[in-house]
DNA sequence: TGAACTCCGTAAACACCGTTCACTGAACAG
DNA sequence: CTGTTCAGTGAACGGTGTTTACGGAGTTCA
């Protein structure tokens, strides 16, 4: 039945138990009290154990980030569940305000995944293949995809994005059709012009910068009441997409 | 002639000595390496002895911290400093583009200020008295107010306020109103609409949102040329506020 | 079964870290 | 000169990442 050797079984267990205390204290007190003494002691080992697992702190911080990752997409998906397949609004409504909670419920995962210094942790950028490199990338570029598919910007505003820019857009362009692909929703090349993706990516910019700034409270004032702000945001954006308001 | 006293003297001195290699070490390799004892090996004296200048850590972080907002602040403001005085979009453009360059060339920096999870560490919010707190968000309220002042958006865009968002926009037209004013100029009551302010917030992010991606990495493709970007983000942005196009 | 091999976990050690504490000696105030 | 203030010290405590040599259990194969 089970394929696994008893070793292998223990060793997947371990490493799961690893990265669930690693888990808990970056969520409790922050990255810093993420420490190889702190989760092996709670795991009742030794420090040095953790070594025949990952390379090192950092490498375990990395693998964790792509847990968060995963896990990430894994909630924006089951936001997306419910919703008829067609709406294209409604899904984007769910991904952008699920990215939004989840930040704010989860700020220390946030600051690990999405305001990292260390360039290997969380690049959300595609390898050579043109596949994304992260779940949640995969999610966001999906439903970004589906809007472009449904909604399709004319063709008018390609003419707006300078020349300097086609490059970066169209190897966007890839990724995000690669992306779409891979889920098996055909999209139109010829909806997917520069123009709508230089869209996607200034969204992408708001939506960030918005929920990164509310994690971070660096917005110049003291905002009592964060979330019509970011409803406004939001609809603002869809609109500048090309879709109708919506509550 | 000096007031100060031989002891004042040498205390102001090794506190500026000690920032300079705080600074160093986080520039050179990460708020990590802001360590008590690797600042006080470089200055020649013991760890213990940086207790007589800073409460913890955490404290010296935070000055730190504070330090950077203020030489942000002197440097978009050299970069205003040739500019005509009643251009602007210029001077919108400078302080837009300096934070940038800013960023890029200080990602250590950036990552402490803005994005930090510690929530006293460079949060821009204004103290009682509706005065901001750090020096950066003094520069960038001063353009912003002028902006509008200078470029009054009709009343009419006030309607697409939410009612929602009055309360805290209103609370951010103080602050905008009390940090022009500090600089002697005068804005009048009737053209710091609601949605003008509304507009200064999303601005800010977009450029925080921008900027932020590009340091970090996490624009879900690999951008080999960032700078048209993110002249377009701008110029697209200052369309927003009712500014002409502008190199 | 028994030998050979793989590999998880250990203890000890090294070089760091923040922080506290009792102390010295120079600068200062009167 | 006397008493006080205070920057800086050295020792210590408990914490950290990481390396090393080593034991012992799981696995493989003859």
């Amino acid at each position: 039945m089970t394929e696994a050797t008893r070793r292998e079984r223990l060793r997947a267990e371990t490493e799961r138990d690893i990265r669930r205390q690693a888990r808990a204290l970056l969520v409790e007190r922050g990255r810093d009290a993420v420490t190889l003494r702190a989760i092996a002691r709670e795991l009742g080992i030794t420090a040095p154990a953790l070594y025949r697992y990952y390379d090192s702190r950092e490498d375990l911080l990395l693998k964790l980030a792509d847990d968060i990752c995963t896990d990430l997409a894994g909630e924006l998906d089951a936001g997306l569940d419910g919703l008829p397949e067609d709406d294209v609004a409604a899904q984007v409504y769910a991904v952008c305000r699920g990215f939004r909670r989840w930040a704010l419920g989860h700020p220390q995962e946030f600051a690990l995944v999405f305001a990292s210094t260390e360039a290997k942790i969380g690049s959300c950028d595609a390898d050579a293949a043109g596949q994304v490199g992260d779940q949640f990338g995969r999610v966001f570029l999906q439903v970004a995809g589906k809007l472009i598919a449904a909604h399709p910007l004319a063709a008018e505003v390609t003419g707006d994005v300078p020349a300097e820019l086609h490059a970066d857009l169209a190897a966007f362009r890839q990724v995000l059709a690669a992306t779409v692909h891979e889920q098996g929703v055909e999209v139109d090349e010829g909806v997917l012009t520069l123009g709508a993706v230089h869209r996607i990516a200034q969204s992408w910019v708001r939506l960030y910068g918005h929920v990164a700034l509310e994690v971070f409270g660096r917005f110049p004032f003291a905002v009592a009441n964060p979330e019509p702000l970011f409803d406004s945001m939001l609809a603002d954006l869809l609109g500048d997409m090309g879709l109708p308001p919506q509550p």
